[in-house]
DNA sequence: AAATCTTGTTAGCTCACCCTAATACAATCT
DNA sequence: AGATTGTATTAGGGTGAGCTAACAAGATTT
């Protein structure tokens, strides 16, 4: 009984789904298909099979089930939980913690979980700003920071999953000092919708695909 | 790239036959079959498949080729480095950290090891005493505890990677203080071979199984 | 010498996951 | 209305890893 319920596959693609629900992308199997980088025939079975294990419910559209729902933040959380544990106690770079924790995610047992849990001061997000499921944490409201009109200035929010997955970008976004909390004041826009952004006095640009991916806090 | 050259069941088998040999015990198909609990015939598949891929040498026997014992040494040393991360850095029960350290050797990437030697004490051997391949550590000499002789009095050096499989008996040696450094006084033997130890004025009785696969120093 | 292990191989199957290609259906654009 | 695009399914394969069953060859015991 050492091994886990649902195979390491299972609890991807129950991850994806919920993520894709966070980051309001509608759900259907294309998404996940792109999400994931496979195929839709390989989405198509997938989710046959998930329905089968009833993890999503089944008929039209796609939906988590309770068990689907539970498996998934159990997922999420681990995977947020490591790259604050890598981030933290092992000192990993800040662009590098996502990819080790896509790993983790799935390797951590309950026991581990704990462990990290009472080593670590109550985390309440991961180190790109998006919360830990379970930890109790309400994110505050936000949108995206290419909506910023110039001369705007708001605090730095939280960082896609999506955009993590690019790992020069978010070592871009790291040496720019674009990390969740800083001051980010939008002096420009370009006729294509890039724009430039003053960091702490330093300046960057930051093109459409990440403006869209970055997400500043809004007053309420 | 980003995918590791060898696969996880690869990299696992490696292992084993480098612990077979360590264990000093006969390196066939059949003792690998039984170390990994798989049936023969996956084994000669396999075997088959690791002289393809230059792990091992072709022809009779079985031995590791200089890629395939590095490939090994790599998968040890971060399994033993694992269990010394999970017992100091997370606190977690001497006899757990072997099973979770299974599922960490294969998870653990150059930056993540590099992070463990960095924040951890230049460690020598993992929590049961074995050696950390590429730590520069020098195995002292051993015995099996079984070839004891009553009266006789040594410093308990290491318990094998078979025994630390069975986490029951772990716990057992855990609850007796039998962790390596512990001074162990044989002070009688059943007529089976069954140990009766005199660990720090505490009693504890080891079976044969058990007494066959702790080791204890040995004056040179 | 015969019978009994032990060991290794082969054939044939399963399972989970992935793929491409072909097809079907709906929505949208021209 | 017809063509294009987006979405889902099906059929048919592939790969890596596992299994049982049957069998051949050595080694050991009786």
């Amino acid at each position: 009984m050492t091994t886990p319920k649902y195979s390491i596959k299972l609890r991807e693609y129950a991850e994806a789904i919920w993520e894709i629900q966070e980051e309001g992308i509608p759900v259907i199997q294309a998404r996940i298909a792109d999400w994931l980088d496979v195929s839709r025939a390989s989405v198509s079975e997938m989710v046959r099979r998930m329905i089968n294990e009833g993890l999503l419910e089944p008929g039209p559209g796609i939906a988590l089930t309770d068990a689907g729902r539970h498996l998934a933040e159990v997922v999420v959380r681990r995977h947020r939980l490591a790259e604050r544990f890598l981030s933290e106690v092992l000192n990993l770079p800040w662009a590098k913690v996502h990819a080790e924790a896509e790993v983790w995610e799935t390797m951590i047992s309950d026991d581990v979980e704990g462990a990290m849990w009472a080593i670590m001061d109550n985390p309440q997000t991961c180190p790109h700003g998006n919360p830990i499921p379970g930890a109790g944490y309400k994110r505050p409201p936000m949108k995206r920071m290419a909506e910023l009109t110039i001369g705007e200035c708001r605090p730095l929010g939280r960082i896609s999953e999506e955009l993590e997955l690019d790992a020069e970008m978010m070592d871009y976004l790291d040496r720019s000092g674009l990390r969740p909390g800083a001051s980010v004041l939008l002096t420009d826009r370009d006729p294509h919708g890039a724009l430039t952004v003053d960091v702490g006095g330093e300046i960057a640009g930051v093109g459409v695909f990440a403006a869209e991916r970055v997400f500043v806090e809004i007053a309420d």
